[in-house]
DNA sequence: TAATGTAAGTGGTTAATAGTGGGTTAAAAT
DNA sequence: ATTTTAACCCACTATTAACCACTTACATTA
């Protein structure tokens, strides 16, 4: 279950006027000649967009691949994560259009932060990344269950 | 039982006055040489219709096939997904005419949205989504069991 | 530390493709 | 025979993707 990619660091960038986006140029290093610049861009639980290159989307397909369309659940639970997931390239530059969609989802207008995450990357309004913080860092309780089960 | 097709992505399109829809070429793009253009349409379970490619559908008809008819819950299930099955073809601009017993079932009249479900496409009337997804998305608590199982 | 070279980030232009609309002919159906 | 339906073709427009070019930042080396 663990990933062949390790993303890490924060990066400030910025969005254009056709909606493109720069992935850093370190976290795209780590991208296999088989993703062959081609990745998964979905909606984060949070209000941001992940990103999966495609060899780490296919073990997540695979797993989806599993859930029968006969149980209702699954259905549901299959489209609400597949509709939102576009499978894009990023050009010679190293950038990527950002669907309009994830747009409205993540509020995006001018600036952007990129964090990288282990085996996402993940892209955020930055004023949102804010209040995020905000919110979330005060003593939330699930924090001390994460910290039981993850050694950091 | 998984599926070389990995259908993804919500697309908004319309049906004309022809009663032909547009597949998404991006989703096109994915049908195989010897699909030959060709697929099964028939009723979704849901409020909607399902898009297989002729290679897919083959794979399923060999499902169905070892389904016993002895029970009634076989009987039933197989008799509405066969009866409603039509096999068609999308023209050199990648459209199909939706039969009108698809569009009574589906209640689409103008606007369409599609959404690639891994191994099938799903034809769906925007507004009949809505009413679905405002009905369904609703913290159900089972699932968190599924996002347990499935790693995203 | 200044100079130089390389790579990264940003901006814009052009060419190709996708989506849509409609017409024409051939094949069914009434 | 007449009307419908279906396959095929052509055409327009808007969007997307590929390409080229500039500038800034970083790193290397003299």
């Amino acid at each position: 279950m663990s990933s062949q990619y390790t993303f890490t660091g924060e990066f400030s960038f910025s969005i254009d006027s056709k909606n493109r986006i720069n992935i850093p140029s370190s976290l795209r290093k780590q991208f296999l000649k088989n993703d062959n610049k081609t990745f998964v861009i979905t909606r984060g639980i949070d209000e941001c967009a992940w990103i999966y290159p495609m060899n780490e989307w296919k073990k997540i397909q695979k797993e989806l691949n599993n859930l029968s369309s006969m149980s209702k659940k699954n259905r549901i639970f299959l489209r609400n994560h597949l509709r939102h997931a576009n499978i894009l390239k990023y050009d010679s530059q190293g950038r990527f259009v950002l669907p309009n969609s994830l747009i409205d989802y993540t509020k995006i207008s001018k600036d952007v932060t990129i964090i990288g995450v282990l085996n996402k990357i993940e892209i955020w309004n930055p004023k949102i990344l804010r209040k995020s913080d905000e919110k979330d860092q005060i003593d939330d309780p699930s924090y001390e269950q994460l910290s039981e089960r993850v050694n950091i």
